[in-house]
RNA sequence: GCCAGAGUGAUGAAAUUGGCAAACAUGCACGACUCAAAAUCGUGUGCCGAAAGGCUUGUGGGUUCAACUCCCACCUCUGGCACCA
């Protein structure tokens, strides 16, 4: 018999589902039935191929998709690339070739290398970020922010990548680092375009509460946004008609502010300049903090630096009282107005600076048994507690006591938030143009929506120019337009978009991917939105998932979508490590090769194998020996059903259907049907397919037991009917071997029926419908009930279901062991569970 | 420091509402087949013990007839944020 030969399988299904340019993967938004849209974080096609961790996540999404298929659901299951980007333009600056070409080559290999796993993608709907017909709608969207005024131009801080040379957004940079290439960022204020995020940052917030998404990720993005309410109050200067406004979230510890901080580069220093007594002992830390890098700042967390402002003081306008200014960098310019109130006493940073510099700590909430008598504060409280050397608010609890005391100094509530708004230009070649032409009459003027897309044109030379212009400056017949508005002399924008821009928007265009005149047709997105089911790495969790939202919120407010959020459910598959448990990179040689691995096992086996390591969301190790285990399975399941046909034809006529007996066989399929349908809802894959291993034991293990007219045939044919259950909850996870197995059941059926038309249904198990199971047979007629006695389990008895503690008592207390065990004690108490356990206490 | 998540055999892991800890798989050991090896199949496999039995879910305590599961304290690891006033 032959052997299980997964390449033959595999490249004879995949040729047969391709007829048509995979037509039966393409859904309508005419059709009856109602939808699910299912998908995948899309790649960044790079030249290293397909990874692993993209196999974990897109096989959870097609399981899924293929599972939905067969309950009757419409399913929007596409597929694209998120081409735009530097690693692209860095090859190609490389190579001296165009980046175009080197997304081409890897589209295809991508393209080759999903299509080999056997995912059920809509490719009909297939789109490409850095196809003109594309980014056309990138840049459209573009100028509705610009219209909005949600996309501006300001002079900013940015982080520059010296590596990159080009600006990168706050959330792409950690730790001082360049996110994607590891390469110091330098801060310097360049002119840039920048989107409104921040006017939308209580609304991404508020909406976190409706959305199926991690825990995780919802906190991240909540710190992100990191919103804070508190108030604003002025300290006016003494002998000056000036005032400093400080952001304080704790008012109520305004009685115990004893100085005031400035970030070192608060507009007051300059403005007072003449007044200050110490004026090189400042700018000598002014310049200091300039040359510290943020890694320095945050290792100086513990130990406080700076400089009193000598000469000045301000009055704390509870107290009336003069106290001291001072700068220092654990102040931050960017954050509130760039000065704050210092409470030693129940702030930990203010009271660490105190000490550093002996500044008078004054308790002003008691609490945690701290009164306020003690002689000095170990450590500052930041707790609640009842107000004390407050003047007319003293008794009160703290929490009223803020409300009022912003009242009695007339301080304003204010909100602030850690969210910036996105710094959106990029000096590179590769990415959308900003539709953007600069008139020195009009200024910043619209690409009229008529001459959209911009195109990006070719240049000779991709190489950054280190400058605040990205290489498309160097083409003048490109830059020098007429104005639209004008007709004057005008110029282009010449800083592209970042990688995000593309990612922000493209589930809607899946919904209508070939439209010229829109984005998506209204009606269809308003049939498949919201994506009901997004599966993707956790790594966006505040770049691409928050950039999306926020897109989406502007596209709703203009009307352009029907949904306040783009996605219903998130689902995060967890990282897949290498042997060594380490994160997989090439730098360690821990990389698996999924191209290898189908080679070897097969794509079924590569699938089965991903998904039973372990929960979807878990970071697991990859083990080498691990997939031999699933390789093994298909093969036996290969085995036991191929080999069928081979039986039935050399089988004497008459010969009768292995019964297959037992109820408990019947039982266990039916368990099995009910167990795989919820744990793929659920996400559960790994317990999935253990279940249908169970299944497939059973009946292997059933097949080899003699006929029970003891005639003995171990060979007579298994029940038909189960191997096609078995079949079809096998096909989301692997789809080639169930297909192929069942299209050779199907011409096995024999000479009685036309092969063909006994369903209707091309013979394609993706039309076929899911199994239905039934509850009776699910329930069992015998339990096994166990017996403790003092909570330990000391037997177990077979009892009819539904037995009465009464009947079980009188069968447990005559088991001869228990006998034993309870000697002449008497049970005290006897806990009963029905149908599960009887405990007999005796203590 | 703050926030979130996790600690179970040699390994990946499993365990409806608190009710048989270790399902399923890998590995390992032994056996069958083979001249032999691979593949395949079978048996065994948490720990201690000859057995009876006892012990076991990071540590310590608690609630309960009964705790991997609930509560308290602590330890360790992973991820995120990091002087955000």
């Amino acid at each position: 018999m032959a052997t299980y030969n997964h390449k033959k399988i595999e490249s004879k299904w995949q040729k047969i589902w391709q007829k048509n340019d995979f037509e039966i993967w393409h859904a309508d938004y005419r059709a009856k039935e109602p939808k699910k849209y299912v998908l995948d974080m899309f790649p960044y096609p790079s030249g290293d191929g397909l990874h692993v961790g993209h196999v974990e996540g897109y096989a959870a999404s097609d399981i899924l998709s293929r599972y939905y298929r067969m309950r009757g659901f419409n399913v929007l299951h596409p597929m694209g690339w998120d081409a735009f980007g530097l690693p692209a333009e860095n090859y190609a600056i490389k190579m001296k070739t165009h980046p175009r070409l080197v997304v081409e080559k890897n589209i295809k290999n991508f393209t080759k290398q999903l299509r080999s796993l056997g995912f059920s993608y809509d490719w009909q709907r297939e789109i490409n970020t850095t196809d003109p017909e594309y980014y056309k709608w990138t840049q459209w969207i573009f100028l509705q922010l610009f219209n909005k005024g949600l996309a501006y131009e300001a002079e900013v801080p940015v982080n520059w990548c010296l590596s990159c040379k080009t600006v990168l957004a706050n959330e792409e940079v950690s730790n001082d680092k360049c996110g994607r290439c590891g390469a110091a960022v330098e801060r310097k204020k360049l002119n840039q375009w920048m989107l409104k995020i921040t006017a939308y940052a209580d609304r991404l917030l508020e909406d976190l509460a409706d959305l199926n998404w991690p825990e995780k990720v919802v906190e991240m993005q909540k710190n992100w946004i990191g919103r804070s309410e508190g108030a604003e109050i002025e300290f006016p200067v003494a002998d000056s008609g000036l005032k400093v406004k400080v952001f304080t979230t704790r008012a109520d510890t305004l009685a115990g502010a004893t100085y005031l901080v400035l970030a070192p580069d608060h507009s007051l220093i300059s403005l007072l300049d003449a007044r200050i007594r110490n004026k090189n002992s400042v700018n000598e830390y002014i310049e200091r903090t300039k040359r510290k890098s943020e890694l320095e700042r945050i290792s100086d967390i513990k130990s406080k630096t700076g400089v009193e402002l000598q000469g000045l003081n301000v009055i704390n306008p509870f107290t009336r009282k003069e106290i001291p200014i001072w700068i220092s960098d654990y102040v931050l310019a960017s954050y509130g107005t760039g000065a704050v109130m210092a409470v030693p006493a129940h702030d930990d940073r203010d009271f660490a600076f105190a000490k550093e510099f002996n500044l008078p700590v004054i308790q002003v909430v008691s609490g945690d048994g701290l009164s306020g008598q003690e002689k000095e504060m170990k450590e500052a409280y930041t707790g609640e507690g009842i107000m004390i050397n407050s003047g007319e608010f003293n008794n009160l609890p703290n929490h009223i006591a803020r409300e009022r005391i912003v009242e009695f100094v007339k301080g304003d509530k204010k909100v602030n938030y850690k969210l910036r708004d996105w710094i959106f230009s990029r000096q590179r070649y590769w990415g959308e143009p900003i539709p953007i032409i600069k008139c020195e009459k009009c200024g910043n003027v619209p690409v009229p929506e008529k001459d959209l897309p911009v195109l990006l044109p070719k240049v000779k030379n991709y190489q950054p120019t280190g400058e605040a212009e990205s290489p498309l400056a160097a083409i003048k017949s490109w830059v020098n337009v007429a104005c639209p508005v004008c007709g004057g002399p005008a110029k282009r924008e010449t800083n592209t978009m970042p990688q995000w821009a593309g990612s922000c928007w493209y589930y809607l265009r899946y919904l209508d991917s070939l439209n010229k005149e829109a984005m998506a047709a209204s009606v269809k997105e308003k049939y498949w939105m919201p994506i009901d089911t997004y599966i993707g790495g956790v790594e966006h969790a505040v770049l691409h998932l928050l950039y999306a939202r926020f897109w989406h919120k502007v596209l709703f407010d203009i009307g352009a979508v029907s949904t306040k959020e783009p996605f219903q459910k998130l689902v995060n598959q967890g990282l897949i490590l290498g042997s060594d448990g380490q994160k997989m990179s090439k730098s360690r040689g821990n990389v698996i090769n999924p191209d290898a691995i189908i080679k070897e096992f097969g794509a079924d086996s590569l699938r089965l194998y991903e998904m039973f390591m372990g929960p979807l969301e878990d970071a697991k190790p990859w083990q080498p020996e691990g997939i031999i285990g699933l390789y093994r399975f298909l093969g036996r399941v290969w085995k036991l059903i191929s080999q069928k046909s081979k039986v039935k034809k050399s089988l004497l006529a008459g010969k009768q259907e292995k019964p297959d007996n037992s109820a408990a066989l019947d039982r266990l399929l039916h368990k099995t049907i009910k167990k795989v349908g919820s744990d793929i809802e659920n996400f559960h894959f790994n317990t999935a397919i253990s279940a249908l291993m169970i299944l497939f034991n059973e009946m292997e293990h059933a097949k080899s037991a003699p006929l029970p007219d003891g005639s003995g045939n171990a060979n007579a044919p298994m029940r038909k009917e189960y191997m096609e259950i078995f079949l079809k909850l096998l096909f989301p996870f692997a789809p080639h071997l169930a297909q192929e197995l069942w299209s050779r059941l199907q011409s096995n059926r024999g000479s009685s029926v036309k092969s063909g038309q006994q369903s209707g249904n091309d013979g394609l198990l993706d039309k076929e419908p899911w199994p239905q199971y039934d509850e009776a047979l699910i329930l069992e007629s015998e339990v096994e009930l166990l017996i403790q006695v003092d909570g330990k389990l000391r037997d177990k008895i077979l009892v009819a279901k539904g037995i009465s503690q009464a009947e079980a008592e009188k069968i447990a207390l005559s088991q001869t062991k228990i006998k034993e065990i309870m000697g002449d004690k008497k049970a005290k108490k006897i806990i009963f569970v029905p149908d599960r356990l009887i405990n007999i206490v005796l203590l």
